[in-house]
DNA sequence: TGTACATCAGTGAACGCGCGTTCACTGATGTAC
DNA sequence: TGTACATCAGTGAACGCGCGTTCACTGATGTAC
């Protein structure tokens, strides 16, 4: 029994992103993870790579991708259901935090090189959120745009820093002040989890 | 006119640390860096790293040690003094900013290892200057110590995301924005550049 | 001042290794008759 | 049902390369007499 089983057509190409997504996270970084030891992990020699992707950097780009597209996924189901503007801010940011500490070392990679083009679409998705409080008047702030900014900084920050071990758990608890603070610069009178 | 100039004694180990920083910027990683370009860079052939360096690890963690301190010596020298405490907490952020932002990647590296050593020094600093705020005053808040961890992820939010490429230079402007509606809950009376 | 010698930072050659990529190939799968 | 053949995903061997590290060495600098 030292016969692999046959491979769906199609679907070394998915095994070979999630090898190489697997060992993003257990090196720490995409520039440590090498074409071989992708194949390696995928059960497969090394110029099987090429049968899907034309070198190296498009399998990594292929890893990329798929964590913008994990990301848009996850936020986008948390916030599913969810009617109150505020509550529907604040679930998408902790959604967002918690797909980027699901995978560091990716996420770390998706904003590493300068104009990251995945990352415009959560950004916009922000945006709106943002401007969908101030239009229910829970926002004392105008500038939709620019709150939407200083929120993805700050999330950006929390999935980062954590990644380093700094400040976990505290700032998951801190979530919803943080954005709070941020956007809804004078305190909202509701507030499920707050000081009610 | 081919010979290279005498170094000074001990001047090798600083040119090989400034050697490897300045690759580590121009790949955009540490991972990308090599021993063997380091002495190149360095005008230098590789076993000369082993007088200075046990291996190329330590060469690299010299680094991000060289760093640490630039990023504290930067934050001291802007923040002395200035008397008002919101004034210097604000000076010190953007200091910090400016800091991480003059060596991008080394301060990704910098902050990219679980339980990064060297922050916590500057954390210090930080919780100290909000304390100040709170004292003074300044704050509605009296967690010092969690609004400085809010305001330090800000921070690396801002200079990570901006290497990225993104919301430049918009973050630089805001700075003050952030660090107000992060610590100091309650609008402070005066405030140098903002709407006077 | 001049000579012999110790010191020691940096050199040049060499090693074994894992890398990305190429090439001709193999062997299982599916079709035509 | 059975046979011949086309297709094509993955293999195995090979290449040249830059890597980290080792070793014996060299040649300039400084000291002792």
């Amino acid at each position: 029994v030292d016969s692999v089983p046959p491979r769906n057509p199609g679907r070394l190409r998915a095994d070979l992103v999630a090898a190489a997504a697997a060992l993003v996270e257990r090196t720490g970084s995409v520039e440590a993870v090498t074409l071989r030891a992708v194949a390696r992990e995928a059960g497969v020699t090394a110029p099987a790579v090429y049968g899907h992707f034309p070198d190296l950097g498009a399998l990594l780009d292929a890893v990329l991708e798929e964590g913008f597209l994990a990301l848009r996924a996850a936020i986008e189901a948390s916030v599913a259901g969810v009617e109150d503007p505020v509550e529907r801010l604040v679930a998408g940011c902790r959604a967002y935090v918690t797909a980027g500490r699901a995978a560091p070392a990716r996420y770390r990679a998706m904003f590493q090189r300068p104009q990251a083009p995945g990352g415009r679409g959560a950004f916009d998705v922000l945006v709106d959120a943002v401007a969908a409080c101030q239009e229910a008047g829970r926002s004392g702030s105008r500038d939709a745009r620019g709150d939407a900014l200083l929120i993805w900084t700050a999330l950006h920050g929390v999935v980062t820093l954590q990644a380093a071990g700094v400040g976990a758990p505290d700032l998951d608890g801190r979530l919803r002040d943080l954005v709070v603070r941020l956007t809804l610069v004078e305190p909202v009178a509701s507030g499920g989890d707050g000081a009610g």
